[in-house]
DNA sequence: TATATTTTTCAAAAAATCTTCATATTTCCA
DNA sequence: TGGAAATATGAAGATTTTTTGAAAAATATA
């Protein structure tokens, strides 16, 4: 069906991602750097690339960054949960979409399906975008504005106003957002999460009632 | 609501996951080990398994590995803190999410639900709602409106709505709803469920009868 | 290396909620 | 019907949770 390049330096999750990619009918090709992944799609063309972010020396993004100089095949990314969750949404143009680990592989073969299935029409530019009253917030171009002025969040308030605004309308509990923005490891102070949220708040500024605080359960951000 | 598959050899984990399943309205089926877990899946189908990692004989990894070559039920696995880190995020990617323990079963629930609704309806983001007349609640975002005007409810109140809510039209006793609201320990006084059904009816206002008195037994809310 | 920025910790203050308790009301039945 | 038992209610104090500001620690930047 498609012509897959999954690149990782774990042998085990590119064989893992092969099987089932094969067994869809796929025809996979396997690097296992980000230098061989360059060197490969030099002489071969893919329909799609699977991207590990963590990977010694090169990384996922600046792989991404040296391919996009010559190619546009839709990349895939890998990455750990709570892991550069706003550089993976801030990319620019990069990343077509992303999948967080640990995944099953029903879900990532999904996604490469809704990928091709959404690059054999016409390009979609469009940036991903969401918008209440003034405030508009460009997942994309990685931009909040309030009013058309550009708003500065320091990475922290990106990551939790994206994850929250990509969840809106959810109860989140502060484990949740604690575990999914700042990763499962996070050991720290109960009263982290809070902070941000006072500091994100303070950003957006008049919007900041959008963010609803849930007594002894955590946060929603309205839909 | 959902079928679930709880696999674990600790009895008190498995029961306790089992309540705040049984309690969301999900059908849960039990397995003590691997072996009899890959069994009772040759026999039913389920909408979710919960896997522990660290069991005797048959641990979690090779159980999910074994049930991989089968079905594609989504997986989420239970493990310690820092236990098998590199296997979740690496190796095992044939699982859809992990809980640390010791975990809240809000947590677990959140991660069950975000699931179910990723995985059942790719399309349909529809939140899970009560709707009875003008009263709408709306469990995913923790959120009840009358005629369209949202409602403040106190923590409490709020869980006790959603019991008797996900209960309804059931005779509950009043050890029942403390047990099960307040949790087990609860040693506190006779009146403090009088009081929190008082100040709930107060808040559901036009929708106070609903809620009906059994003397000598306890409440019910109106099917 | 120094400087600026960002993140985290911490403790006090504020806010909201929970529980208790005394009293009122209702229900049931001898 | 009278009174006991159960439930409802209001108010106050106790407790819990969140907010906040300031400062320390960690990171990034010049």
């Amino acid at each position: 069906m498609a012509k897959i390049l999954i690149v990782d330096d774990e042998e085990k999750i590119r064989e893992f991602v092969k099987k089932y990619a094969v067994f869809e009918g796929h025809n996979v090709v396997e690097a296992s750097n980000g230098m061989e992944a360059i060197d490969i799609c030099k002489k071969e063309k893919f329909d799609i690339i699977v991207l590990d972010i963590m990977m010694p020396e090169l990384d996922g993004f600046s792989t991404c960054k040296e391919l996009r100089k010559s190619i546009d095949t839709p990349i895939i990314m890998l990455s750990a949960r709570g892991e550069e969750y706003d550089k993976i949404h801030g990319f620019e143009i990069g990343i077509d979409d992303y999948v967080v680990k640990p995944f099953s592989p029903k879900e990532l073969m999904m996604r490469i399906d809704a990928i091709l299935k959404r690059t054999q029409k016409v390009a979609n530019t469009q940036n991903e975008v969401f918008e209440k009253d003034t405030l508009k917030i460009d997942f994309t171009a990685r931009i909040v504005t309030i009013d058309g002025k550009k708003i500065d969040l320091s990475p922290k308030e990106y990551d939790l106003l994206f994850y929250m605004v990509k969840n809106r309308g959810i109860a989140l509990t502060r484990e949740k957002l604690l575990t999914d923005v700042w990763g499962y490891d996070f050991f720290g102070d109960d009263r982290t999460l809070d902070t941000h949220i006072k500091l994100l708040r303070k950003s957006i500024a008049p919007y900041n009632n959008l963010i609803v605080t849930l007594r002894g359960v955590g946060y929603r951000f309205e839909a």
